[in-house]
RNA sequence: CGCGGGGUGGAGCAGUCCGGUAGCUCGUCAGGCUCAUAACCUGAAGGUCAGAGGUUCAAAUCCUCUCCCCGCAACCA
């Protein structure tokens, strides 16, 4: 049988992620997973923080912690988060473990023997005070083209011209305000990607069935002529250059987080393997290298701004080893999701983050919002009046209500139990056929991996539960033929069932709710069959069930009035005079 | 000419690869039902498919040009 191995891009180690990375990588990743677990494949689902690089420096700095207790810190409150909006990672590792080092250095060391290593000398700036090198972002000046006094070194926010940080008036340290900077040589290793373009792009050819999103950005790096890149950094938190008597002179050097962080997808397979509880073996290998992995097909979720490194950065790396890395099979590759047209703003208090959300709203009413309205065609923005009208629709309204109308009645006329009578008529025949054609088409969407599409599908799969229950009216017809109500009421009360297998992967505590007030919560959780007509008789007459509280709760007006009062919502826009 | 994505009834989107009377959800209006979270079901109104030109019996869909929005532009992750 197929395995599917899935990873999310890793979110970086720099506080609570919001909703546009969620979105865009860890969310699709779960549903995807959930939903093949329920047909029954294996799956390794794995996801990590990425705790190098500068930025998680200077957090840790702003936090007065030492950069370890920082990222340990963290990589707990992310995992917790996670957890809570139901993320179901087989492993939840740190680029920084000891795998991930093991793995780093050897494929450089790989890298090195066949040749596609270099070294070079460059010049970067040096902050004296700060004790540190810069990354041209991390230095402002004054802009020579506009005058602007807060331009970074690696480009003008003001005029968008790309700059070099020595074209910078007065320079100085985006970290401490310092001026004391100079230039020092340093010595870099350079990954040889240019040696590799033939056969990155002969293997980008072989994926046929990529998303264009995704094709389209990797033949622009192609097309555009690879440069190599450096994958070796002046810092002291990371993966270190020099080990075992290898790279001499790079002492005081790190490997670059963009060099380490996608071999963490492989050393997260070996973390889950190290953290087998006793008498389960784990064999990662056999995900991810040689012939053993042959029937493992990779998936792998990301924002589109992660592309580039997926398609073209990390593949150099696997190549390069000349060893039989397993190499991604399908990238889902998604557009942003905005807050109101803008970008997401910490500082400007602007946007949803993971926590704020889970304060809001429990996990589900987010899961289905945002994977049915999932950017996967282009960017899309958030707005609280859109948020809740799905909800209120969506769920509330066609999932939700069904589920209390349907229940409701069957305890007042049925006692509590699926009543028994009756045989399936026209109206069962009706609903077993739509239900059936759209089952189809959902599991195709999700097999393909298109979100938006597959659960419009399952918004229609609800209502088409409405529009039955209108039609055979149990409580139009239970006067004069209590058989003819039975069969209504039981086939609704087996949709219920079946909503439940169909929605577990994009809403699982709901579906949990629901199979627990049918009593099915104990049993696997599978992918219906397409008999619907058998799906549907599943919950046999006398079967008790209980009627669950409220399912979803209506967002109100208010409610919307606060959040956008909260977390800020459109802009003041200038009103056109009327003249 | 830097690259990519997008511009379809009031809003959000599908359809564009493989041309053939413009589809979905929300909103609006009307009707039905009254089991249910003022819910659900049915029907209607509303679009010269950003603009211009071209190919064709026929174009949202192919070709050319223009305009607008968003993202990216690789030592930021």
């Amino acid at each position: 049988m197929t395995r599917v191995l899935i990873t999310s891009a890793l979110p970086y180690i720099n506080g609570i992620k919001h909703l546009g990375n969620l979105v865009g990588s860890m969310l699709p990743a779960d549903v995807y997973a959930r939903y093949q677990r329920q047909r029954g494949r294996e799956v390794l689902c794995l996801c990590a923080t990425d705790e190098h690089g500068t930025p998680a420096e200077l957090a840790a700095l702003e936090a007065g912690q030492s950069v370890e207790d920082y990222c340990a810190e963290q990589h707990e409150i992310q995992k917790e988060i996670g957890a809570k909006f139901g993320l179901s990672w087989d492993h939840w590792g740190r680029s920084s473990n000891p795998p991930n080092h093991e793995l780093t250095q050897h494929f450089a060391d790989k890298l090195a023997e066949n040749g596609f290593i270099e070294e070079k000398t460059i010049a970067q700036v040096y902050s004296i005070d700060d004790g540190r090198f810069l990354p041209d972002r991390y230095i402002i000046g004054t802009c020579p083209h506009c005058g602007y006094d807060r331009a970074r070194g690696d480009q003008c926010e003001n005029c968008t011209r790309v700059l070099d940080p020595t074209d910078l008036v007065e320079p100085r340290s985006a970290v401490s305000g310092s001026s004391n900077l100079e230039v020092r040589e340093s010595k870099h290793l350079y990954l040889k990607q240019s040696a590799l373009v033939d056969e990155l792009r002969a293997w980008i050819d072989s994926k046929k069935d990529w998303p264009p999103l995704v094709s389209s950005i990797a033949y622009k790096w192609l097309d555009e002529g690879l440069q190599d890149r450096g994958i070796t950094r002046d810092l002291k938190w990371g993966i270190p250059v020099s080990h075992d008597g290898k790279w001499p002179g790079f002492e005081d050097k790190v490997f670059y987080v963009w060099f380490d962080a996608p071999i963490e997808y492989i050393a997260c397979g070996k973390e889950w393997s190290d953290a087998a509880p006793a008498g389960e073996t784990r064999d990662w290998k056999s995900w991810w290298y040689g012939e053993a992995a042959d029937d493992v097909r990779y998936v792998q979720f990301m924002g589109k701004d992660n592309v580039p490194f997926h398609t073209v950065g990390f593949p150099a790396t696997l190549i390069g080893s000349r060893e039989p890395w397993k190499r991604v099979d399908v990238i889902k590759g998604f557009n942003y999701l905005n807050y109101y047209g803008g970008k997401y703003s910490t500082s400007q208090k602007r946007g949803v983050f993971m926590d704020q959300a889970l304060d809001i709203l429990p996990a589900d009413y987010w899961r289905y919002y945002l994977m049915a309205n999932a950017p996967e065609g282009s960017d899309v923005s958030f707005t609280w009046d859109h948020f809740a009208t799905v909800v209120n629709k969506d769920l509330a309204d066609v999932l939700g209500n069904f589920v209390n109308r349907i229940l409701k009645f069957a305890r007042s006329r049925f006692d509590g139990k699926v009543p028994e009578g009756g045989v399936p008529g026209d109206n069962e025949a009706e609903l077993e056929k739509e239900v059936a054609v759209r089952l189809k088409a959902y599991t195709e969407f999700l097999e393909e991996l298109q979100f938006r599409k597959a659960f419009g599908e399952l918004r229609a799969i609800w209502a088409a539960g409405n529009e039955y229950l209108t039609k055979a009216a149990p409580w139009a017809v239970f006067k004069e033929d209590k058989d003819k109500a039975a069969v209504g009421v039981r086939t609704g009360i087996n949709l219920i069932r079946l909503f439940a297998l169909l929605s577990a992967p994009v809403i699982p505590a709901t579906s949990d709710r629901l199979r627990k007030a049918l009593g099915i919560d104990t049993e696997p959780l599978a992918w219906p069959s397409d008999d619907i007509a058998a799906e549907l008789s599943v919950l046999k007459p006398g079967t008790p069930f209980e009627v669950p509280d409220v399912m979803f709760r209506k967002i109100e007006d208010d409610d919307v009035a606060a959040w956008i009062e909260r977390f800020g919502g459109e802009p003041e826009q200038e009103r056109e005079p009327a003249t």
